[in-house]
DNA sequence: GCAATTTTTCAGGTTATCCTCAGGATAGTG
DNA sequence: CACTATCCTGAGGATAACCTGAAAAATTGC
């Protein structure tokens, strides 16, 4: 289990450190939030301690980057003051839990065996289609072995054509499932989209996966 | 995918869109009870999040009221309190997964996903007549085991006609059901598309499933 | 605030589909 | 059988569906 701690006071870091690799975790220190979110970036960890009151960014802040960047690693969120308010807004920024100093050694121990024991990783879902996968939690897509970069709005639509493999999907069905309600959609946008998809995952290959069912719309295929 | 918020705090239903955009959904946003009812009636949802405590009707009563008007979208309740009391009630009232207010993002992601993962109750679409079969949402035509490519006019026509197997269909009632009201359109462009769907149905078979009753129309028969 | 990317629209070319027409075939009637 | 209303069908122009390059509009990142 590796664990990386955020936090800038250094005798709190470094107890915080020797204590749990007495419970044989193997643990990194990050003492500014810039720091830190290079070490989550780049390393992969199993669990982010994360200290809320930081002197650069704000520990809130760095949790938010770590989510935008994908990245779906347990963060327990360390804060000085034990108000709801900062409860709900450590939690919407996705922390996971959430922890008010002081507490007892023990106390983070059973903290974070809870987040061990979630199920978070196992949640990954695959879809797949012939040598065609996207996976919804890390956004890859991969075309036989090659990797495929996707922007929003295609990696939206190549799901939905991949969540219906057996149907010719309209392009009104399309719309209504793959934009909201404000966005006012002309068909041909559809038909521009699927466009760019064919570029990116059909070009370079013999068999192609994306048809045209003409009068009624698109569907997976091949 | 797309998803429906019924969330009355501005701010939070806000926050939610945001981070669910980014994992592209697409979300609609309804502030109060009656506002999402109509919203969940009217548009095509993969998914509905709402709120336990709405300001005019209960949650519980949207969440009912969605159920018996056939909506077999998921619906995933929000609650301020974690009395096992509130969660019997909510699954009772139909909705499908339940999560206690504060919640970690991260943990409302997990159930989105489990919730997509549940296989959609797809309505039945076939219709069919002897070994001809017709099916609406994947497009498909079959006779016997032979698969038949209509085009979309074929296709209208073909499905009129097996809405309609016992009745002798006159070329007026068809025109006004398979073209639209403004459409003007000869009564011989019908015999012409007859003769499309029995060259593509009947052609290579004995028994003829499309019959004319001369004078009155046509029929399904054989 | 500017550059880069993404999203969306627009205008064009291409092609299957749609629809009409005209002439031929067929069924019903006297 | 002749006559007529009805139906069938091959041919072809009009139409609408689809694709695509490019540019406008919106969004994001620095």
């Amino acid at each position: 289990m590796r664990i990386l701690i955020v936090e800038d006071e250094h005798k709190i870091a470094a107890s915080l450190k020797r204590g749990l690799e007495q419970e044989s975790y193997a643990v990194d220190i990050a003492h500014t939030g810039n720091e830190g979110l290079d070490f989550a970036l780049g390393e992969e960890y199993d669990i982010i301690i994360l200290d809320r009151m930081l002197p650069e960014i704000d520990g809130i802040e760095i949790c938010k980057s770590i989510r935008a960047e994908k990245i779906h690693t347990p963060i327990l969120l360390l804060t000085a003051k034990g108000q709801t308010h900062d409860k709900v807004e450590g939690l919407n920024a996705g922390a996971d839990d959430y922890l008010v100093k002081p507490f007892a050694f023990e106390e983070l121990l059973a903290r974070l065996r809870a987040l061990q024991r979630r199920p978070t990783k196992t949640l990954a879902t695959l879809l797949s289609f012939k040598d065609l996968s996207l996976n919804t939690l890390t956004f890859e897509v991969k075309r036989g072995n090659k990797q495929v970069q996707l922007s929003g709005k295609e990696f939206a639509l190549l799901e939905f054509l991949l969540r219906h493999i057996d149907q010719t999907l309209t392009k009104e069905k399309i719309i209504s499932h793959v934009w909201n309600y404000e966005a006012d959609i002309l068909p041909n946008t559809v038909e521009v989209y699927i466009g760019y998809l064919r570029n990116k995952i059909d070009k370079d290959f013999d068999t192609k996966l994306i048809q045209t069912v003409r009068g009624f719309g698109y569907k997976l295929g091949g």
